[in-house]
DNA sequence: CGCCGAACGTTATATTATAACATTGCGCTT
DNA sequence: AAGCGCAATGTTATAATATAACGTTCGGCG
């Protein structure tokens, strides 16, 4: 697993997504939730796509070109949607948090500098030379909160 | 995957672990790295363990416990180890950050209140309610910064 | 042309995790 | 003590996720 996000300063030469690339990505921008790799896969025989092989192989170009994020606690890929918070506009976001309802799976990936030095700071004390960081949390979102309220039982 | 870490104010009826259970605990707690469900049990064969669902049901009762956390982004587990920063004592500690060497996989479990209320303000900002997060940093440890310098191109 | 490297296609297999079901042990009630 | 219930167990099978390995295709370029 060895998955480097792009610079934070956009150089320009983006090398253009290979085909599979972009069937890959244009199926999880398509899709509400994220999707594992077989998900992604059924939704690609179509096009021809028929080995798991081809699917992580685009998924990791993707994620080498910070197109795409894996979830780990899902075992499962969405395309990448920063939602800016408007009171930080310019300034280096933090690592994604990603945000994910347990009952819809719907999922937003939002940033925060201060998670971001905070965890940098603890890493640090510990003489850790940080790399990457992966923040994923779990509950219900707004509409599922509600929705559970009124009716308890329903998976 | 429903694992709820045990209350932060301890009520004393802790219901004692059964033999498995107490097995896959101790062989966490022996290890220098995160282990793998299947790098336990072949850990425990000696002892009579011999198929998969036997650790699993053990680890998923020690997660529930709050005595073992999965690491999701090695798809291993860790027996339950705060490093208890001196700065923090007392005080409800935050979510566990767990801090991953690429090199040597050594891991170490820190907390942070900050981060915590800080992840809890983003959700809630989303209207989003929080359930449980998984944090974790990988990069490399003060021993593999410090090796690896002297000699790059050891995998 | 002929070579090279990157992406591709394909088959097989490894790794991680759970389903399903019969069995055992043990406390409790009757 | 008999019988019940329930949790943990043992066991077999299988699902879900991921990678290895290898040959092929294609386009640029000397």
């Amino acid at each position: 697993m060895t998955r480097d996000a792009a610079p934070h300063l956009p150089d320009r030469p983006e090398p253009a997504l290979t085909r599979n690339q972009a069937l890959v990505l244009a199926t999880l921008e398509a899709a509400a939730t994220p999707l594992g790799a077989y998900a992604v896969l059924d939704r690609l025989r179509d096009d021809g796509l028929k080995a798991p092989a081809q699917i992580y192989r685009a998924l990791s170009a993707l994620q080498d070109k910070g197109l795409v994020h894996r979830l780990e606690c899902l075992n499962a890929f969405v395309a990448c949607r920063h939602v800016h918070d408007p009171a930080e506009d310019g300034a280096p976001p933090g690592p994604a948090v990603f945000v994910i309802c347990d009952h819809c799976s719907a999922t937003r990936e939002l940033t925060d500098p201060v998670i971001g030095g905070q965890i940098e700071r603890l890493a640090r004390n510990q003489g850790f030379g940080l790399h990457t960081s992966s923040i994923e949390v779990r509950g219900l979102c707004a509409a599922c909160s509600r929705a559970t309220q009124n009716d308890p039982g329903t998976t």
